[in-house]
DNA sequence: CCAATATTTTAGGTTAACTTAACTTTGGTA
DNA sequence: TACCAAAGTTAAGTTAACCTAAAATATTGG
């Protein structure tokens, strides 16, 4: 068989099934064709091609026509990808000096070669990290995974005090405008305007950035993606 | 395109290339095609399917019945593969506890997946090392490679001292069982005997190893893959 | 509640990499 | 020198993963 890949599955299988476990988790219910299709930029047959085989193998439940549900067993698959990847983009900033925007596109293609043990070697490496770079939640090698309660940045009342716990974004630019303000996971900060509409947030970070800018003004579609907790 | 590797070729298309320079290096001439299917496993026709696609891409001469040859930039692209996998080999072995037996199945997968940029980390990280934890010269980026003039030490004269500098073999077992004789990269020795008609040869470790055994006698094919300078 | 629209699947086609079976070429020797 | 075995190629088929176009099903708004 031509599978390459330790868990026995196709690396684009592998793919499938993390979109599909973002997915599922993001909105609750199963996870449509055409979402899936978005997440992989494939066209929507070849997810119906897909899914028969990953079906097949027992990691979907597919109802024709309304979407598609991950077996325990695909579960299990899909936080082991997670696993992986959140552990090398860890492994890579913190000992190769990558940077938390570059080190997404790299780990995406590590993921599906690198075995098991290495996986667990570079955990042991960094003391086994609960984070990754971006603040993800790393699953444990049994399949659990913290599901911290986060706001939106976009959703904080107006004079609350946070603080930036994980950016849900993997865009390099964005990640890269993002450090430029002075936001990284742990950036504590007071939001202390918000425009309606849809408008941007002014938040004013407590301790002050190098540049000295502490006041900064950020959209709403990326304070969309800055999840907080508040303090 | 479904390339996925950086190079623009296939994984598959990678360890061709890798298979065929290591061919025409040993044996002088052209690869033939039944080599290359008894190196990479594959039957004769995958062969010339892939010998059409190479060729097509410009990185092998290929004459009908009379064999192969890398051009230029086939030679390049397999040095480069060279690299990547001595580079992580060695890596693994320094940074990651990996042992020199278990470390190449690691690699091999591995090879195809690292960015240049990667590979160039882990470089920088150890220093930019020069051989493999084998013993194999590295390749440098610009594509130049130490040929270090070695005497396998089934050939080595009775009476003669030498240092045990390159194992070329990748099987687990066979390195391990040579890991057990006290033998790897840098090891001193005299060869007290050599049996005629490919027999073994017996050697006295030049530093006692810890279990004390420093005679050793090793059988005419494991002999053959322990590459030394006499001195 | 039915028609328009959106979603999904089926049908049919492509490419890469493999296979086995059958044919062709090469080169050494009777 | 003609022949035969080994080496190599072509032919035809498989599987995975993609694609486009067309058909089927689901949803929703008038």
């Amino acid at each position: 068989m031509g599978s390459q890949t330790e868990s026995g599955l196709s690396r684009s299988g592998e793919d499938y099934l993390k979109a599909i476990y973002a997915l599922q988790t993001s909105h609750g219910g199963p996870a449509q064709t055409n979402a899936i299709a978005r997440a992989l930029e494939v066209a929507p047959p070849s997810v119906s091609g897909m899914v028969k085989r990953l079906s097949d193998a027992g990691l979907l439940e597919h109802i024709p026509y309304h979407g598609v549900r991950l077996t325990g067993a695909g579960r299990r698959a899909a936080l082991r990808m997670m696993r992986r990847h959140r552990i090398l983009e860890a492994y890579l900033t913190t000992k190769l000096g990558y940077d938390w925007d570059s080190v997404h596109a790299e780990a995406e293609r590590l993921e599906h070669a690198v075995s098991d043990r290495l996986v667990e070697r570079m955990a042991a490496a960094l003391d086994d990290p609960r984070y990754d770079p971006h603040g993800a939640p790393i699953p444990t090698t049994s399949g659990e995974i913290e599901q911290p309660a986060l706001t939106p940045l976009a959703d904080l009342p107006e004079g609350s005090t946070a603080e930036l716990r994980m950016v849900s974004d993997k865009d390099s630019e964005r990640l890269r405008y993002i450090a430029s303000l002075g936001l990284r996971p742990g950036t504590g900060f007071e939001v202390t305007a918000r425009q309606p509409f849809s408008g941007p947030v002014t938040i004013r970070l407590m301790q002050e950035p190098r540049d000295g800018r502490s006041e900064q003004v950020i959209g709403h579609e990326l304070a969309r993606s800055l999840l907080c907790v508040e303090e």
